[in-house]
RNA sequence: GGGCGAUUAGCUCAGUUGGUAGAGCGCUUCGUUUACACCGAAGAUGUCGGCGGUUCGAGCCCGUCAUCGCCCACCA
């Protein structure tokens, strides 16, 4: 490694980098979004967080699911705006400082409105600004200068005018109706709110005496105290054992109230005695039939849930405790029947966490159905939205089609006050519910409009009331825009393209924005909604505050960085929408899933030193892209591997599976690029100078960088900064706004596959070892696979260099042919270069006494030497062929870039067989090169694939060729263990097989063999001659893999190692023959099918066929 | 009471249109070869919840049951 090589440390600091990159980014706007940007907008706006705390693991989860979404869309060109936010949970906070307030002994009204509001808004600044800079710490590439709050003043604008014309519309009325009390809030929640908890309570039964003594009637209720605002008992009409009691009338115990007996369908005949107390003023159902039949509607209940005037003696008592008084009451009067236990559903308040009260109240309403309406048709007609998963669909519809009118009006103060004044001087001075009011989008227009209508005398007094916040937070996506406005930002991003939430948040969220926005820019707010799960404890229990076992975010990023931490939960999502969970040890806060994700980015980390330390300095763009014709086996593997990870992850990142292109991304980084590539390219990049060396630096610095860009939007910290320091950018540039890798790139391919002239070279050697008979064959080959490259598009450049880099190789092929002459004239001419130097030289030496006498003898010497070992013998002039050519690439650098196919054959190994002769490949019997002809060698051919699915670099064919290879090098290390041979041990292997093409291919990545299984002598042979004895044998498809054993040998072993092979490759034709013996899978299995398993079976009968042999002969 | 999801290796989970089961973690053995011990190599592990059906063939489709989880619902 030189000095001005950047490098890296040994492990990489989450920590620094990830704060580093985060300031970066945010400092210089890389994540402002621009109207005017090119590309097609997408735009996601943050679902706002509460300002109510801290971020959990759910918040991180989603963000980064969102920020893989967005920076993905930033790459591939769209032009993308985050919109971050926040919401200001208007009930949420309220109980939080309520909370507050009562530590300190006091209540709201004791401090009073303006005091509570200034409290409400340390409070929103505290926490919303730690939930921002937890955000930051999760590396959301939002857009800052668009942050949003729900009560910014554009936002409030934004709601008041939405109310106005809603009101105006009709949409939004005021009325006296049953809303859901929460006592514990003393406030209205809408139905959203309430949440249905099965307790174990007592049903109890009352019998009430008929007016006229005739008898009793029984009822049962789990409310007992509700009985004190009874206007009515009720039975179903049909009802046959009740029919003579409807109309008459009852004596309501305690109250001594007389309430009639009524007929509604409402009552189930089959529960209980069939007969129901009807108290309209606290039941939903009793309040329709009270509505119905025109009972009285008597509140018992205070706002705090005590009970009021009405409640008789009961008055001023907690609801609870009035409970039991009422029933001993009873109880006392002979009123009591029974009390049995009883299971049943109780509604609580989300935020109280106290049963609500269904309470006549005053409130303001939005009117639903004509919205609904609106928004079920964008549904049926245009499916829009697309929920992802789709089955949400379902879930979002029904809840449309049976949603009531939605109470917005909460008793709160944070939020946004009503917009709607009263004209108090019309009713003394007080709000009452008749007084007049006037709806406007201010105080001024208010005032004026009060005056229009009552005189200029008129006094108002605003609402005291506040909107609920799904109202403010229903207008989002466009409000946060500009909206009403007719901002650039509003025309060009609006509507959004993706909402990412939860679905818990369909109907308190997703709903309300389809509902306003179909309303208010007549489209819907986003074409998809992404729907993604719950994030579950180590317990698979959801987490929660109440549960408290929530998980914080920092802890994990702290320990092991943001982008393991993002990485983790997004590799868990499997499909779209499903719970995910986190390993997690509460003890040590320690994550073995994080962990896993930690070491992942410590091996791209690593693997990204690696490439570093043999660039030398260079980054990718000054080593240029490798030349087709100059590709090893290896580099044309993983170029293959990677376009077609490049395909699949935008492939699946386009269709919501973030999972699956992390998962992809995973296995390409340390499956194929470390633990193939880079072991593979090692040695040629220990070449100095050679153009292997710099094909393995081309092609390592394009992959590497290519993958970064793939897997940014995964890790985007630890990418930045290998990035940076890969491709040294001398201007301000970053990774996350490069171009993402791209199939447009790539050149497509309408017949062959360029590799088909490398692979085919290689097996020329095996069948004619003798030089001379390479030559003639060797350029045949070279012509028909020129022939064939044609087919590739978009490398002109290519072609220009071609015809040099080709000198070299056709100086070599010409001297071969014309040796004798050539070789001396050659001499000559390099000996005259080589003499002026030396004597440059010498000269420098003759200088000191002596000694240039004595340089001049040993010169002479050495001269003839040379002349008599490098240009006799045919191997020496081979070697000294290949160092000319090594100086012509030094004397024209432009050369560099190309190279021969003879070379790429010779790196292919096949002329390393010549040079080396450890490796004995022995003589072809056959002709294999008629076996590698263009047609049959055509990968695409071999497996079938239509070529048209892929691109020129993604080659199915040599990756199933070079799945050989592999395999092979694991069958020997596989050897290599069961024969207990030490890994540093070189061996001798034998690879045998009758198959012509499984020789070439194994010829062709005979060095990678060599290499990876450490292999010091390896023959490729269609017979092994002579009887093998003390050989550990494997197979691979239908390769015999022979590895001689020295010393003794336990006999054991080997027949171990066969007999469980043997089994294998027998279940396999079992298997096989058992289906191909049965007629109708033959006949009706589609064709390919029954000729893979005929393939598989004849595999497996060879297979089956030499491990019998080698088990006889043991 | 309706509806949805889940059930696959010890654990957490993948498994495309039905073609005969995979990954990570953990485990066993070996190994510190100058990218990485937050590592490498090799290896073991399954009645795919039960039963029945469709099919040449079912982890996948249909029916049914069981267990777990969730959502919705006005039965006092």
């Amino acid at each position: 490694m030189i000095a001005t090589a950047p490098s890296l440390s040994s492990q990489y600091d989450p920590a620094a980098t990830e704060a580093k990159w985060q300031e970066t980014w945010e400092a210089n706007n890389v994540f402002k979004a621009d109207p005017n940007h090119g590309g097609a907008p997408y735009c996601i706006v943050i679902p706002p967080p509460n300002v109510t705390g801290s971020l959990h693991m759910g918040h991180a989860f989603e963000a980064a699911l969102i920020d893989v979404l967005i920076r993905y869309h930033r790459m591939i060109g769209d032009n993308t705006l985050w919109l971050p936010g926040t919401d200001h949970a208007s009930i949420a906070v309220h109980t939080i400082l309520e909370k507050q307030l009562q530590a300190e002994g006091k209540t709201r009204y004791d401090i009073g409105r303006d005091e509570f509001l200034e409290r409400a808004k340390r409070w929103k600044a505290e926490s919303g600004g730690k939930i921002v800079h937890q955000q930051r710490r999760l590396g959301v590439s939002v857009d800052w200068t668009r942050e949003r709050f729900t009560m910014d003043e554009g936002l409030s604008k934004a709601v008041n005018k939405a109310f106005v014309q809603m009101h105006e519309e009709g949409l939004i009325y005021r009325g006296n109706y049953m809303v859901n009390w929460c006592p514990a809030s003393q406030s209205a929640v809408s139905d959203q709110e309430v949440e249905n908890k099965e307790v174990d309570g007592h049903l109890w039964h009352f019998r009430y005496p008929l007016s006229d003594g005739s008898g009793t009637v029984e009822v049962a209720t789990t409310r007992p105290e509700t009985m004190l605002g009874d206007t009515a008992v009720a039975v179903n009409p049909k009802d046959e054992r009740y029919q003579d009691l409807i109309g008459k009338t009852i004596k309501l115990p305690i109250t001594e109230r007389e309430i009639p007996v009524i007929a509604d369908e409402l009552v189930d005949p089959e529960f209980g005695t069939g007969c129901v107390k009807v108290t309209p003023a606290h039941d939903p159902n009793d309040f329709a039939m009270g509505q119905r039949h025109h009972l009285p509607f008597i509140n018992i209940l205070n706002k705090d849930g005590s009970l009021n005037e009405h409640g008789h003696i009961f008055a001023g008592l907690d609801r609870f405790e009035a409970r039991k008084r009422v029933v001993a009451r009873l109880e006392e009067e002979g009123c009591l029947v029974k009390t049995e236990a009883y299971r049943h559903s109780v509604p609580y308040s989300d935020r109280g966490k106290v049963p609500v009260e269904p309470l006549i109240s005053t409130q303001w309403f939005v009117k639903t159905e004509p919205l609904a309406k609106r928004t079920l048709a964008f549904l049926d007609d245009q499916s829009s939205p697309e929920f992802i998963p789709e089955r949400w669909t379902k879930v979002y519809r029904d809840w449309l089609v049976n949603l009531r009118d939605w109470c917005i009006s909460r008793q709160l103060w944070w939020g946004h006050q009503i917009p709607a004044w009263y004209a108090i001087s019309e009713t003394e001075g007080e709000i009452r519910e008749d007084t007049p009011f006037v709806v406007a989008e201010n105080a001024e227009s208010a005032q004026q409009k009060a005056v229009e209508q009552f005189g200029p005398e008129v006094q108002l007094l605003q609402d005291p009331d506040v909107l609920d916040t799904w109202f403010s937070s229903g207008l989002w996506p466009f409000s946060t825009l500009g909206w009403p406005e007719e901002t650039a930002d509003l025309s060009t991003y609006y509507p959004t393209a993706t909402l990412v939430t939860g679905f818990d948040i369909i109907f308190f969220w997703v709903a309300r924005m389809t509902l306003m926005a179909g309303h208010f820019t007549g489209e819907m707010p986003f074409k998809d909604v992404y729907i993604h799960g719950l994030v579950r404890d180590e317990n698979n229990k959801k987490m929660s505050k109440s549960s408290n076992n929530g998980i914080d975010p920092l802890i994990l990023i702290d320990k092991y960085g943001t982008d393991a931490l993002r990485y983790t939960l997004i590799r868990e999502v499997a499909g779209a929408g499903q719970d995910i969970r986190l390993e997690y040890n509460r003890k040590t806060d320690e994550s073995t899933s994080v962990e896993a994700s930690r070491n992942f980015a410590n091996k791209l980390w690593n693997a990204s030193r690696f490439v570093l330390m043999n660039l030398k300095g260079q980054t990718p763009e000054q080593l240029g892209q490798p030349a087709i014709a100059d590709l090893e086996l290896a580099d044309r593997w993983i170029l293959s591997r990677y376009h077609r990870l490049v395909q699949q992850t935008r492939n699946q990142v386009d269709a919501y599976g973030l999972g699956e292109a992390a998962k992809g991304l995973y296995e390409f980084i340390w499956g194929d690029f470390c633990d193939w590539y880079i072991e593979l390219v090692k040695p040629r990049l220990r070449q100095e100078g050679t153009t292997s060396q710099r094909v393995a630096q081309q092609t390592l610095a394009y992959v590497l960088e290519g993958t970064l860009k793939l897997f940014h939007p995964f890790m985007p910290h630890i990418t930045e900064e290998i990035w940076q320091t890969l491709t040294q950018p001398t201007s301000e540039q970053y990774l996350a706004s490069q171009p993402y890798p791209e199939a447009a790139d790539i050149q497509l391919v309408t017949e062959a596959t360029p590799l088909t002239a490398d692979s085919a070279d290689a097996p020329i050697e095996e069948a004619a070892p003798e030089p001379e008979t390479v030559e003639p064959e060797s350029t045949a080959q070279a012509e028909e696979a020129s022939e064939t490259e044609p087919e590739i598009h978009d490398f002109s450049w290519r072609d220009a260099i071609h015809t040099f880099g080709e000198l070299p190789a056709y100086l070599g092929r010409f001297l071969d042919v014309n040796q004798t002459v050539l070789l001396w004239v050659c001499a000559f001419f390099l000996g005259i270069i080589s003499l002026a130097m030396v004597a440059a030289v010498l000269g420098a030496i003759n200088r000191v006494p002596l000694l240039g006498s004595i340089f001049e003898l040993i010169g002479l010497g050495y001269s003839l030497n040379y002349a008599y070992r490098r240009l006799l013998w045919y191997d020496d002039r081979k070697a000294w062929v290949e160092s000319l050519q090594k100086k012509t690439e030094e004397i024209l650098p432009l050369l560099s870039d190309s190279k021969t196919l003879e070379t790429t054959a010779e790196a292919l190994g096949g002329d390393l067989a010549l040079a080396e002769p450890v490796i004995a490949v022995e003589p072809g019997h056959t002709a294999p090169s008629n076996d590698f002809t263009p047609e049959n060698s055509q990968p695409t051919e071999i497996l079938g694939t239509s070529s048209e699915e892929f691109t020129a670099w993604v080659d199915p064919g040599l990756e199933e060729q070079f799945e050989l290879v592999i395999d092979t090098i694991r069958t020997i290390r596989n050897l290599r263990a069961e024969a207990s041979i030490k890994p540093k041990q070189p061996i001798k292997v034998i690879l045998q097989s009758e198959s012509d093409r499984e020789r070439q291919i194994l010829t062709a990545g005979q060095t990678y063999l060599q290499d990876l299984a450490r292999v010091e002598s390896l023959s490729i042979t269609p017979t092994v001659e002579g009887e093998v004895k003390q050989t550990i044998i494997g197979v691979v498809g239908t390769v015999q893999v022979l590895l001689p054993l020295s010393g003794v040998v336990n006999v054991d072993i080997l027949k171990a190692k066969l007999n469980k092979d043997l089994s294998k490759a027998e279940a396999e034709i079992r298997s096989c023959s058992g289906r191909l013996n049965n007629a109708n899978f033959v006949e009706q299995a589609p064709p390919a099918v029954v000729q893979g398993a005929r393939d598989t079976l004849a595999e497996a009968e060879k297979q089956a066929e030499i491990l019998r042999n080698r088990l006889e002969r043991l």
